[in-house]
DNA sequence: TAGCCCTTTGCAACAAAGTTGCAAAGTTTT
DNA sequence: AAAACTTTGCAACTTTGTTGCAAAGGGCTA
């Protein structure tokens, strides 16, 4: 059987390499997010600085990961859904991030609320994050 | 009359530099949330780089600016409201981030609706941020 | 307002994060 | 299997953020 990861990369159009994979496969055996660093660290000197930088990027644009936003600098990333396709994503649903543990969740099932605003603004998208204790930290 | 930015300062027990009342002034002119880079191209030569990181530093850790999360990577930092006291942060409004001109918001009067997390999720904090066109931009 | 004490600033040096150009290696297509 | 194209790794660089320390500045008291 083919693994998963290819499946996904020739569905967006990718070429198949080994740095692709690699992250890729990272990612659907993470629970959370990922950050740029857990990805350098984890991969060890597998492969260059640079190369994952670009191969985050390519995967945004290809709406295979989507990025989300934080306070602490420290840009996170983590799978799409099916339903996000190339430069359109759809990922309306919230985040969570793990203020003991530091794990980042996207909640799939909680989806954001309609944002009323006041005249004038018109929202095109909407970023919920939520912090506080994950289930596994509970004491 | 006394200018706002010491009276201010005053109030959050800090001494009254210069560095402290020019950084503050701005943010007071300022319509939107500031990023570091900002002031420090605002600011020119006047100020060192490390001073305006411990001042932002000591702005938030006194409860006089709170920072705003989001996915590119440059935090940003708007003036909190009196409630704001020390180490207590009460920024329960939403923001709103222009993609047209990139002024950042706060929309005191937008808050944020209550999140029903999954079964042993505690919420501390959520954020909310809003993207899409301010009304400056529209057309 | 002079002098003491404590805080803040600027400098220097460093560490970490992110970017760019280019040649070599790898993928895809025919 | 070779041509055409894409991706990778390297090197060099820019930007962003941090730390320690001596000098300068602010606040308080007499």
């Amino acid at each position: 059987m083919q693994e998963a990861a290819i499946i996904t990369l020739k569905k967006h159009e990718l070429s198949v390499t080994d740095t692709r994979k690699k992250i890729l496969q990272f990612f659907l055996e993470s629970a959370g997010a990922l950050t740029h660093a857990d990805i350098e660290q984890q991969m060890g000197e597998a492969f260059d600085r640079v190369t994952i930088y670009r191969t985050l990027q390519t995967f945004v644009e290809k709406g295979i990961i989507h990025t989300i936003p934080s306070a602490d600098n420290a840009i996170r990333y983590a799978l799409c859904k099916d339903n996000c396709a190339a430069g359109h994503h759809h990922d309306d649903h919230v985040h969570f991030m793990c203020d003991d543990c530091g794990t980042t969740y996207c909640l799939d099932h909680v989806s954001v609320p309609k944002i009323k605003l006041p005249k004038g603004f018109t929202a095109s998208q909407t970023d919920l994050v939520v912090s506080g204790v994950c289930y596994k930290c509970e004491a």
